[in-house]
DNA sequence: CTGAAAGCGCTAACAA
DNA sequence: TTGTTAGCGCTTTCAG
């Protein structure tokens, strides 16, 4: 039989405020002989509140919503894990929905995570949701719940947020490039299809610039953070005479160089690639890439910092810039 | 203003019940024109139920638990993801937990998870897990909240389970070792900390004996499912004049191959080796890595399609086994 | 030192 | 065709 305050009020003699007193650890003056009795009663019976009327009288979940594109994407994972740790630190848990990276699912999802009564959200927004930046924004605010954006943003510096600066891993990548004497250095850039792809394509510009090189658009190609559009691309890097490539991330520049390999190039030798995510799969395979990479450990601990000061009114920053690093191999 | 049914009732002039009968479409004999009217004043005041109050009322939460181990770990993530999809689609949300593979964890995320209110559990339970059987057996009574065993069981039949045939797995990898030739056939098993593990070893020592193999224990190596043991193994295995290996999972093989190749040997043609999981990466790295296919979506649809089964009482086959298979690469 | 009573937002018998 | 009433399990104010 299910117990309830009620019940363990009538077992133990007292009232159900005694109860809910003793078994909260709220202060009072029940005498430490009731108190004790209750809570072995309590224990006994297997008591467990129940949730729903503790959330519906006190108006809060101890819920998170998380939406992210996939959680089948290593980032994602890696974030998710992190978060949901540090949630249920602070006896939150977490509810998480994956959108595939659609905005129109964006949307509704979000609705959803709301009227399941999140006390807050956690949002990676879909890529192309900054394109549909006034609806995003008008849903948000009807919404009326706190939220933190989480490692994009749909352009506004108004909204809480957590990121890292892409166009400085941009940079840094192309600037060990250029350090190394390339001279024809080509970018494999996701700047159509992301915000954070375009930050990072701005870097390799940057460091180009800055060392006086031209910025040569028929060696930035375009890609979709997948394997097989840096597959694709490699013919070209070798038609246009590369010397080293900028991918956008990991998983492109293994197809840059599993196809180089299959034409004949040597890695690094003949051609050099730097990715981007610093993924431990090169290491494992003896892929020796030189990467940028995020620390997402950081950013799942920021992002639920900043959320949970929202949620509780502690007044803090809440744009958050994390620096990315990198890493030889 | 946060609206409330009976907020709404006295805008439409009528009681609360009306308004829950209209917005619930529950039949009733309310006039179309009062139907609509309250069904536009919803509308026009954002009104969204409260969960809480209607999960206090109706005793369900129509949010369900996951419990797993790692989700980094790109199985798992596969999993998740298919359950969540699979449980949006019935209107549930997904909480999801990390253990760890720790066996405490196990223990306090499940109860942590049933004190939400979640209204039925999808359980991969530790690793270790096996050797508590019986702490776990008896939380699990008292909890008294419907679950499925998922991919992983502590040795109980009786439990509602979806898992995969990894005995069969086994066999089938070394089966096609045998007939390709091979005379000294290695074993990286995980038996030692896993149960899917040993169920994949003794598939090894089945095809193995039907082809007349001796066993051979100072072939048979011991893993823990990471690139690491298998990266260690590797020296053993050429000291041992094996001609071919079956890995308890493309991490180990991904590490036995690397450390082949710095020792000079050419894989498949020196040593040839199947791992099992069939990870994309392997492809995506040039390894033709025969190995075991594990339909991680069938698994994810067929344990939310039996949770949700159990908890609307509906009479099923509580037992799924699901067959993996054998892809070449 | 403790209890009664009200109320969170909703549903569902039962009336009318 | 609609409203009344009670109650889900809990917290909290206020009274004793």
């Amino acid at each position: 039989m299910k117990m309830s305050i009620k019940k363990l009020a009538k077992l133990a003699n007292v009232s159900a405020t005694t109860v809910s007193l003793v078994l909260n650890n709220k202060p009072s003056r029940i005498s430490e002989s009731k108190k004790s009795e209750i809570k072995e009663l309590a224990q006994l019976h297997d008591y467990e509140p129940n949730f729903s009327a503790i959330n519906l009288v006190m108006k809060q979940s101890k819920t998170i919503g998380l939406l992210i594109p996939d959680i089948e994407n290593l980032f994602f994972s890696a974030l998710a894990k992190k978060v949901e740790d540090e949630l249920r630190q602070e006896g939150y848990s977490l509810i998480f929905v994956n959108s595939n990276d659609d905005y129109k699912q964006d949307l509704s999802l979000l609705k959803n995570l709301v009227n399941r009564g999140v006390d807050g959200l956690l949002l990676t927004v879909a890529n192309d949701s900054i394109k549909h930046k006034s609806s995003y924004e008008s849903l948000l605010k009807r919404l009326n719940t706190p939220f933190v954006m989480v490692d994009r943003n749909i352009g506004n510096p108004n909204h809480p947020q957590v990121f890292f600066d892409n166009k400085l891993g941009g940079y840094m990548a192309t600037q060990y490039l250029i350090e190394k004497g390339y001279k024809k250095i080509a970018c494999l850039s996701t700047k159509d299809i992301s915000v954070n792809g375009l930050y990072r394509y701005e870097g390799y510009v940057k460091a180009l610039e800055q060392a006086g090189y031209n910025i040569d658009q028929s060696i930035v190609f375009s890609g979709d953070y997948r394997f097989q559009s840096g597959y694709e691309i490699a013919d070209k890097l070798i038609l246009e005479n590369c010397d080293a490539l900028f991918a956008g991330n990991d998983l492109m520049a293994y197809g840059v160089i599993k196809r180089l390999r299959e034409l004949g190039k040597n890695v690094p030798n003949d051609i050099e690639v730097v990715g981007y995510d610093n993924l431990e799969f090169s290491r494992m395979l003896g892929l020796e890439l030189p990467s940028i990479e995020q620390n997402i450990s950081d950013l799942g601990k920021k992002s639920v910092e900043l959320l949970l000061n929202i949620i509780n009114n502690h007044p803090v920053d809440t744009v958050i810039e994390l620096k990315p690093t990198f890493k030889k191999y």
